[in-house]
DNA sequence: TATCAAATTTAGGCAAAGCTAAATATTTGA
DNA sequence: TCAAATATTTAGCTTTGCCTAAATTTGATA
């Protein structure tokens, strides 16, 4: 069954939502996550219902069937694999490469899918440090933990970022903060627990309490 | 501006028609390249003209803008660049790179291209020998001529072929024809002007007319 | 339990890009 | 030159995927 863009979409923002514990996932949700109307969900919803893709019912909301799951999957799976290209083979930075894999997710083409794998040497992250599904849908959980709940002295170690717009992105980079960057926290400010972290014995720098949400640690 | 994948389309087909000799490019002619309904041709070119990416009257048909120009000679650049690229780095043969480059030249990312074009070390003909124009629309012309049109005895180089689509380019590897590869016109029969052809020394092969006038030789 | 807020759905619309069928133009060639 | 063939356009329809505005349903709470 191929599928539209805009179906994928769908698809790959219920798994994301689910990913954050939802087992069911409301139109609302849905909506907030696309940026588009609630009053578009109903219509969409109904068709991702109908052609088994997922299950919906008012009270219950939306959740992948086995078949949605798996092309939803498949779906986050290109999109990290392409952004991993983008990065080890075509000279992108972490910051420039969400939106072109928005683009690149919807290619049809299994093979090309294999190959990219295969010329990167089957990836476990993207540049953002997230888990790449493999082809079954599995993919390596890392528990880690939001910056912000770091208890002061400790040292830590940047494993993936929450938020993988370029403003965010570019914030990180003037800050000196990387993907595998190792922190000590210095100091919780008392006043709006923002943080005073040191990186790696190069520089200390203040990061904000919203930043610190965003940036995971082990 | 950013276009529609249709729109883009249209540009192409168009540009195609332009390069086979037709200065300007009648509805028929593009509904027939787009296999779509010349009342649909009707309508968009109406748009394209409005957007003055063509000019377009009854009498004189379409023809490019410079913009338009731009435009199609973009698409076909980025079409052929992800054909090479996808021979030359994924393992992909020459018969299954058409369908995928289709998807891939609508992908909406200068930076993109100019890295796949660097990778590649700015090749100037794809998998099937057509030129790529440069970024500037520019392209090596080959003065080549159809193998239908060779004299008995002639010895020639395959330099492109005029027909990408999968079963065309099977029959060709069936055949033992590559690019680049070195033909003898052996015999030209009488009744139907077939042609038994040697291939490099290895073996002698008979191509129907209609094949003999898609490849193309120097 | 009555009410208010939040979520959902309905109804009606719009733009894109296609379609068919019928009406018009335009060419061509007998 | 006139009729047949070819090309183009019009009119009206379809699907997709979104929208707004106005119900309606649900759920939480006072």
């Amino acid at each position: 069954m191929i599928l539209s863009n805009a179906e994928e979409n769908y698809l790959k923002a219920i798994y994301a939502l689910n990913l954050l514990g939802k087992e069911r996932v409301n139109n609302q949700a849905i909506a907030d996550k696309l940026t588009i109307n609630p009053a578009s969900v109903t219509d969409m919803v109904r068709k991702l219902d109908e052609k088994k893709l997922i299950s919906y019912s008012r009270s219950e909301g939306a959740r992948l069937t086995r078949e949605g799951l798996r092309i939803a999957s498949k779906t986050v799976r290109k999109h990290r694999l392409w952004e991993t290209f983008l990065v080890e083979k075509l000279n992108f930075t972490w910051d420039e490469v969400h939106d072109v894999a928005e683009q690149l997710e919807h290619i049809q083409s299994d093979k090309l899918l294999d190959e990219i794998d295969k010329l990167l040497g089957h990836p476990k992250f993207d540049p953002h440090g997230d888990p790449i599904p493999d082809a079954n849908g599995k993919m390596t959980r890392i528990h880690s933990t939001p910056l912000s709940e770091i208890k002061e002295g400790s040292k830590v170690k940047v494993v993936s970022v929450g938020d993988n717009s370029a403003a965010f992105l570019r914030y990180l980079d003037k800050q000196g903060i990387s993907l595998n960057g190792i922190l000590v926290v210095k100091e919780i400010q008392s006043f709006d627990q923002s943080l005073l972290v040191e990186i790696k014995g190069k520089k200390e720098v203040f990061l904000s309490t919203e930043a610190c949400k965003k940036i995971f640690v082990v």
